[in-house]
DNA sequence: CTGAAAGCGCTTACAG
DNA sequence: CTGAAAGCGCTTACAG
């Protein structure tokens, strides 16, 4: 069967083209009578519009992309990445956008990535993964191009570009001022890579909530790790030398490998050391204790940016929106409760 | 800036709009001097050609769809997705395909996107994930839309459809061999889903394996998991009633579950029940215990479906393709060795 | 409410 | 090797 044309439908349905392009299209100005008939032909016919053509035509794609930098390692061992995905596919699908993936995983892609994503013609919009100094390079580019952009995360520049992010600061000081109204007095950190604006500003909640109490930093007590479960166990071996009675750790997945770092050391959780951790994966790798955590809304995250995207894309660019998410802290048994 | 087009590209460079289009194409009847002369003017400008013009008139899109029906609950927790998708990531990159993403959430996603994606001037070719019965009806919208189609994993229904699969009987029957070799006989089994293709597979690779030595079958050594690790917990706790000496999970991740209500037990591993999974993940989650498994080629699979793929939009559908690729035993400590 | 017509920016035989 | 020209299939002011 050859492909059938808006020229075709009009024709069985004794119309113009134009005609049976508005009623396609859902415009407002068609006769019942008219849009019925065109309706019947297109649903006998199974039509369906060349999308290249209405692109050309309209100067739309109906598609956006989501880049995701060199290939952020935890991509593969986190939780966050799936239910990101997971709120941004079902924001587009409900909006009738279509979601291109751009995954970075070296610097030949990233070339080339770089000048697809920016042709103006090809992307309605872009969300762009960030959070390290690497991702400023894409994001001037797309600046630059003039195409709406959402930054998922907080850019290391945040002016001129509108994002969509989790308050990390002060998840990271509710988390700790919990640990300290429990009476904690030793609160270890294990912080995110500290290049990252994620574990950067996760830490400086942290340092936030041990100031407040007046309290001096034992620089000891802080150890930067990498969001991986291997990397939190190792910190947490290196931190019980200095024993902590309590521990933040910057994510949940680094929260299990400290876990059983403190379970081979003998000690016990929460009664020695208490620990908290950042995401609220539901992991159920650690049922066996119930993990005190911050919840962080990633799905709604993803599910944000398509919105302020699509803002961006049909109203113009005009002035950058920056939002920001709140944080919900989790209490579990994992600190114990008040002395 | 407006955008600009060949047109005025062949203007700057004094020479007709088909030669830069041919320059930019690498077509390969151009003379030197004239295609030096057109890049520099391109360069010089940043022309980037105009997508949809090029796909309304070429009738190819250079994008690919991957679709993953019914929100495979496991795609939020099994580290089996992202591997897969770098792996069909990196191939689009690298032969200049885009891909577009569609994640089945809920049924009116279903709908909408089955007509989407078969929509033929919408993409070249589509991948799909699948396994299970649900999966047929966009199989068999695809076929009949004539759209270059690849499935991940085995259809339920094979004929007329190409596939890259993983040889699941055979890695499942090469573990549960090593199990009775290693003198184990009372060897129990946590499958997947059976109505997966995958679950069924790797169970009857178990079935086969203990056929082989002639053993009767022991239903109560079989138990039905869903591939997480919470399943394969509660599988095993029912399973260990039965005081198995060996067990076969077939996934990691219902492994590590398993191993969890092992040791609630209070068995020992492996001197107690020996235990071997399936997919290789390299979780740093049971470093305490080195898991013998089989390594399944994830990445690969998302590769060799890419290459089959783009084999089939540019030489025509023709005979179905079906691809089977190898898994391989990993021996670790989770089995001990030769008594 | 509907139609005729211009225009979106490319590719690709067809000549030469 | 290069150019003139047709054609890909829509959308969207502009009239009426």
């Amino acid at each position: 069967m050859p492909n059938l044309t808006l020229e075709d439908i009009a024709r069985q349905a004794g119309v113009s083209r134009s005609t049976v392009s508005r009623v396609v299209n859902n415009h407002p100005h068609t006769s019942e009578a008219v849009r019925t008939r065109v309706m019947a032909v297109i649903n006998e016919t199974g039509y369906q519009p060349n999308v290249a053509a209405r692109s050309l035509a309209s100067q739309r794609t109906q598609t956006i992309g989501l880049v995701l930098p060199h290939a952020v390692s935890s991509f593969f061992t986190d939780p966050y990445f799936p239910r990101l995905l997971k709120g941004i596919s079902e924001a587009c699908n409900q909006r009738d956008y279509v979601l291109a993936l751009f995954l970075i995983t070296s610097k030949d892609d990233e070339k080339n990535i770089i000048s697809k994503v920016s042709n103006r013609s090809f992307l309605d919009g872009v969300l762009v993964q960030s959070g390290h100094h690497g991702d400023q390079q894409i994001i001037g580019r797309l600046v630059d191009a003039r195409i709406p952009q959402v930054v998922l995360g907080r850019p290391y520049r945040a002016d001129n570009v509108s994002f969509v992010n989790v308050d990390n600061v002060r998840g990271a000081y509710t988390a700790v001022s919990h640990l300290i109204r429990l009476g904690r007095r030793r609160i270890a950190t294990i912080t995110g890579p500290l290049e990252s604006t994620a574990g950067s500003d996760r830490k400086e909640g942290y340092l936030m909530a041990l100031h407040e109490r007046g309290a001096r930093i034992n620089t000891n007590l802080v150890f930067e790790g990498d969001f991986t479960e291997q990397g939190g166990y190792y910190a947490m071996q290196t931190l019980l030398h200095e024993n902590p009675d309590a521990v933040f750790a910057a994510s949940d997945v680094m929260a299990i490998g400290a876990i059983r770092a403190i379970k081979e050391n003998g000690k016990r959780i929460p009664e020695d050391i208490a620990i908290v951790g950042f995401d609220d994966i539901h992991s159920s790798t650690i049922t066996d204790l119930a993990l005190t955590t911050i919840r962080q809304p990633v799905f709604e995250t993803g599910v944000r940016a398509v919105e302020v995207l699509i803002d961006l894309v049909k109203n113009g660019i005009g002035f950058p929106q920056h939002i920001i998410l709140d944080t919900k802290l989790m209490v579990r048994s994992s600190c114990g409760s008040n002395s």
